[in-house]
DNA sequence: CATCATGCAACATATAAAGTTACATGAAAC
DNA sequence: GTTTCATGTAACTTTATATGTTGCATGATG
């Protein structure tokens, strides 16, 4: 969105990453409401970017993504009644929290500028490929 | 199973952790592959013990089980096309793995022993209490 | 040889993520 | 004003995955 200016409706994000204009609108809400970007309703309306890119980081876009689940394992129920499962949790609580506040703090040192920049890049070269480009 | 003398069946731990004969079984055949674990058929059958407990790690049942996803997100495809993606993944590849390995050391820590010593514990003061003897 | 237990494949169920449909709301163009 | 376009949102459907289940073969014991 920063490499091209006005904005973009969900149908044309959807378009370009090959699903549903509701899905974006679903993700892109969270965003909405942190204010990083903006909609709009009507003619000529659609989504802009309403944020700074080297201020906004993986970790804020996580945030405002309503913070998904990062481990795959972990903690099951809060309060288990089962003793064994308390052991393992006792010993591997810490593990976990360790692994995810190291996860949130690699998101913090990635801004959205960098992404950006990454990306020039590689459309630079893609532009001497060929290559297609559609996003995932 | 380090608490009682004797054999396991599968039918018997089952009903211990409210689940079903054969998801012990498919669970229990990785720890047994590695030797963990020995079953035997018939009469008198059922799972045993066959290995020191201080010396076999959560790490070591965690690989034995096949080594299943420990983070909930990452790379979807291993070489995307999408060079948004791309960009994403070069950021973030190595706080993936470092996380990984943080949880795989963590799990290297603990034996099954120490995971024994703390459920006896625990147990002990469930006796006080008449709580429940499942498992989850 | 009858019984009991694991081994394993195939099928069924449950849950969560993703995708889809339908319609209401609001903004711009005519 | 009313038609068109775009988001907002709820409800529903599809898909993927993990878990649970059934059925039967294999082997060991009494």
């Amino acid at each position: 969105m920063a490499n091209q200016p006005g904005s973009f409706t969900s149908e044309t994000l959807a378009k370009a990453m090959d699903t549903n204009p509701v899905v974006i609108r679903r993700i892109m809400a969270g965003l909405r409401d942190l204010g990083y970007v903006r909609s709009e309703k009507g003619h000529g309306g659609g989504w802009t970017l309403a944020c700074d890119l080297s201020k906004v980081t993986l970790r804020d876009v996580y945030i405002a993504l309503g913070r998904p689940t990062l481990l795959a394992m972990g903690n099951r129920t809060e309060a288990p009644g089962c003793l064994v499962e308390q052991a393992v949790n006792a010993a591997l609580d810490q593990a976990f929290g360790d692994a995810e506040a190291l996860l949130l703090a690699r998101f913090g040192e990635v801004t959205l500028a960098m992404l950006g920049d990454d990306l020039r890049k590689r459309l630079g070269s893609r532009k001497l490929q060929g290559m297609s480009t559609h996003h995932a």
